[in-house]
DNA sequence: ACGCACTTGTTATATCGTAACGGTCACGCT
DNA sequence: AGCGTGACCGTTACGATATAACAAGTGCGT
């Protein structure tokens, strides 16, 4: 079951992703702060992952400030602590779908066309290093998702 | 064994690879102009991955256009055809190491210093919902490479 | 010669991301 | 109270990456 293209009770992704975010802050004695809690609300709207500067617009119509590094502050904060992604196929971010896990890798099912992303868990350890330091791994499957290619682009 | 990070004959690298593309482009019909070309052999100089504008620099530098599409439109048409590959984790690209396989997929190995890419043959396929197409799979591994632990930054 | 597809070039603009600096506020210390 | 100090947020300014739209040249079959 993938959270992004199947029905399931979205609330719960919220609410889960807020608690966790709280607990990972507390924990690591740092600050939600209400722009990076608001930034995450955002993000955790829908699966859909947004630009910053669509971000930073949402941001900036609730006063905050305006300028880019507003949004990508706020951002790599949460990417930094696992409560985010970026999606590198798009350069975009999407909220983690599996709070709670502290940071972590993972990989990701992306739809082009209406920019819904499925997080799953990290697949099998990808390619051999050898010597190679591997600190962070990119994986990503793009496509179209069953509702786009049926009808369309779907509203998410 | 990995070209990238290993010594090896790179000057078959160059050959075979020159080689592979004139076939794929005769056996399509297409054509291998100077530009592209021209293009492919910058990027065959080394197994480091460039940004387009690096690319369109060198190739402005030679008598081409100088404008952005000049690059950008080389680079698809060899990104297409399997000729090149780009690096989403360095918004970057770099000639394909398994020249003549056709349109093809793969895994990279990046390090994020002197940005040399090691190119495995694409690992397993990920996992994916119900119902979604796959059209394009980015899998990555970024780090640093022996040479870059050891001696920071080594020329490449 | 003519039409046509393709290639290359241009101008202009969109999109994404960061460096650098200043103001504010909370907190701990003297 | 007065004073660092550090985290956070805001700004200006800029850099890097990428595409749209249009014009002009090239090669080729008819
Ligand atoms: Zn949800
Ligand atoms: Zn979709
Ligand atoms: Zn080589
Ligand atoms: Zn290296």
């Amino acid at each position: 079951m993938s959270l992004a293209f199947d029905r399931h009770d979205h609330a719960a992704c919220r609410r889960d992703a807020l608690a966790a975010a709280e607990a990972v802050c507390a924990e690591r004695g740092e600050r939600l702060t209400p722009l990076r809690r608001r930034t995450l609300e955002i993000l955790l709207e829908s699966h859909v992952a947004l630009g910053a500067y669509d971000v930073l617009a949402r941001l900036a119509a609730e006063g905050f400030g305006s300028q880019p590094p507003v949004a990508y502050r706020a951002l790599h904060f949460l990417v930094e602590r696992g409560l985010a992604h970026r999606v590198e196929g798009l350069q975009a971010f999407v909220a983690c779908a599996r709070p709670g896990a502290g940071p972590h890798e993972a990989a990701f099912v992306v739809c082009r066309l209406c920019r819904r992303v499925a997080e799953e868990p990290a697949g099998a350890p990808p390619p051999r290093p050898d010597g190679f330091a591997v600190e962070r791994r990119v994986v990503e499957a793009q496509g179209l998702c069953a509702a786009c290619r049926d009808g369309a682009g779907e509203a998410p």
